[in-house]
DNA sequence: AACGTTATCGGGAACGTTCCCGATTCAGCG
DNA sequence: CGCTGAATCGGGAACGTTCCCGATAACGTT
């Protein structure tokens, strides 16, 4: 629906602009600014000086339309009021920048029908590439499926989808979640609850083995009321606690995926007046730079967000650029690092 | 530099393939497409059918090179991995998409020549407006005065300068530093050290005036060792306690400016064992939203940055979108909230 | 029968840039 | 002296879209 408002008039110079005015063509302005040799040094000078007296700036819009490619890349994640994932885009706009690539953020905001929408803009937009984390609530990929048939580079990171090929990065939440758990056990916890995410995120399912790799290890069964997969309303936190605490033999341990549930269940403990670590220990997965300020202080896996953003851009902007003939999807995994801090410590004194 | 790399074959279908399948013209496929009365509902029909069936997406960047304006509005912010910051880009973020608009983000990491690059970049994208909070090392503000100059709609928010005459969003900071310094003086302190961000800052001096016309309300005199001016460096948090702890007189009180400096100062006290509230009490000026499980919760002062964004980038694409003749400029200031928590509390028992 | 209307469509310019083809000049060569 | 070939520049198409201006036919009106 074409408005009749005048377009703003930005007083943007063009190419044209210089031709007129240096009695040139465009063709000879376009060289001479791109610093043809078939242009005389003169001339060159005259356009350069001319260009940068009048703050003359490249049209990158219409480079993108006749290049077919934008210089940009989009980054599609849950959420961004969120410590691991602002870390990782902070890492993915360091290497975008690095090579010259701008950054465009979308939000899912945890919901499929936001991600579809979203991956529907960034086709259109012609980015060159898209870095994704899926949402928690998407279980078919379809629409990224066929993104990537249409010829988009497209590298996953953090919460990957199993049945697409291309370029991957996670931290070892295998490792991550067994060293935690482990830990939490070696510390004379027996009954240890695990919360995590949605059961079809891959996250969930590694750290998921990570956690019953751990009790196994002690010969504890896998007891499927100890474990709680969550969405992220507090509502839920406080019905899993009601149902962990009602059980004949209500946990001594906490082994939590993601920052929010760290965050979540660690209020709803406190509020229900359970100690930390006396009656449950916990450790949480998590990236918040506060953790060491909290009461208790926070045991947490970390997963390296930066480094792991900055390899997934990376790897997007080697597919962009075709560094290699034959991709040769990899899967880059991260490692992850265990804080031992108050929470999970034997009781004191 | 142009490459000799074949351009992607992301297999796009264009208004000019739809027009030589059905053997119409361009301009008939366009008005087809765009439901003009003029044109024929059969040959609507086909063209709608043959469209939908091809996955025809208009071109966003022909659009933008036409009309001259991308739908999307840019955001310069100091760092996006900041509580108070990433949920005002979630505000900015919904009302850009309530009325069709992308939102594209970047950072100036604190830093001035970033910003001013972001700035030169976000006009060479031709996107339709920018909103801003100011980089802590900001003191000359002409790249934005000539961006407006230029003609490009600008609004600011949180951190605004003072010396450009547009619409600017911020908090009551004056109202928050006011009743959070004196809730510390009436828990009986006197000696209320204040931590802020850079004196240049709009939020900086705001903030500073709130804390002495409490300080003026009980009579008690500037002392200008009680207050502290920061960048984001842990060994100034260090030498700046230090400082504060071999006073005559150390402070028995803190009121500090943001997140950063809130946990950095947190953090820093309990490292040297200085108790909160028994031997000093805290108020932080923050967004976290853990501060209620921090060790002891963290009593602070609450900004809407939600919906401070919300209205930043409605003001924005008003402006944009001429919505007002001669746009009267104003400065939304919206209502901060001090939430008193232990870190506060006068001596227990 | 000549003309105005209406409905329906196509041609082509324009947005800013690059790049393929030429076109012109002029020095130097045989 | 005519030809080759650098050196230097211009014309115009193309990227995908919209829109102004016509063009054509089939009508209905006097």
């Amino acid at each position: 629906m074409p408005k009749e408002d005048a377009p703003e008039f930005v007083d943007t110079i063009t190419i044209k602009d210089i031709a007129k005015a240096l009695n040139l063509s465009t063709s000879t302005v376009s060289r001479a600014l791109r610093d043809s040799y078939e242009i005389n040094p003169e001339t060159k000078r005259l356009v350069l000086d001319y260009a940068e007296k009048m703050h003359y700036r490249p049209n990158p819009i219409a480079l993108s339309l006749k290049e077919n490619r934008s210089q940009a890349i989009g980054v599609i994640v849950p959420e961004i009021a969120n410590t691991y994932f602002s870390q990782a885009i902070n890492g993915i706009e360091a290497a975008a920048y690095e090579r010259g690539y701008h950054v465009v953020i979308f939000q899912s905001q945890e919901s499929y029908e936001r991600e579809v929408e979203k991956v529907e803009h960034l086709a259109a937009r012609r980015v060159d590439g898209v870095l994704m984390s899926l949402s928690s609530h998407t279980f078919d990929i379809d629409h990224l499926k066929t993104l990537q048939d249409r010829g988009m580079p497209l590298v996953f990171f953090d919460r990957i989808p199993t049945s697409i090929e291309t370029h991957k990065v996670v931290a070892d939440n295998f490792g991550g979640a067994y060293r935690a758990t482990l830990h939490l056990l070696e510390s004379g916890r027996r009954r240890i609850a695990h919360i995590t995410s949605q059961p079809g995120l891959s996250i969930t399912k590694e750290r998921l083995s990570g956690y019953l790799a751990a009790l196994k290890e002690y010969n504890i069964d896998h007891d499927e009321q100890l474990v709680k997969f969550c969405t992220y309303t507090q509502e839920e936190v406080e019905a899993n606690l009601d149902a962990l605490f009602s059980l004949a033999a209500p946990p001594d341990g906490f082994m939590t995926a993601s920052d929010r549930l760290a965050l979540g269940y660690y209020g709803g403990l406190k509020k229900r007046h359970i100690r930390i670590p006396e009656d449950v220990a916990f450790v949480g997965f998590s990236n918040l730079n506060v953790a060491e300020l909290l009461n208790p202080p926070m045991s947490s896996v970390v997963q390296p967000a930066f480094q792991m953003g900055h390899t997934a851009a990376g790897l997007l902007l080697d597919l962009i650029e075709k560094k290699e003939k034959f991709p040769e999807y990899r899967i880059e995994r991260l490692s992850t690092e265990l804080f031992i801090r108050e929470s999970s410590c034997p009781n004191k004194h």
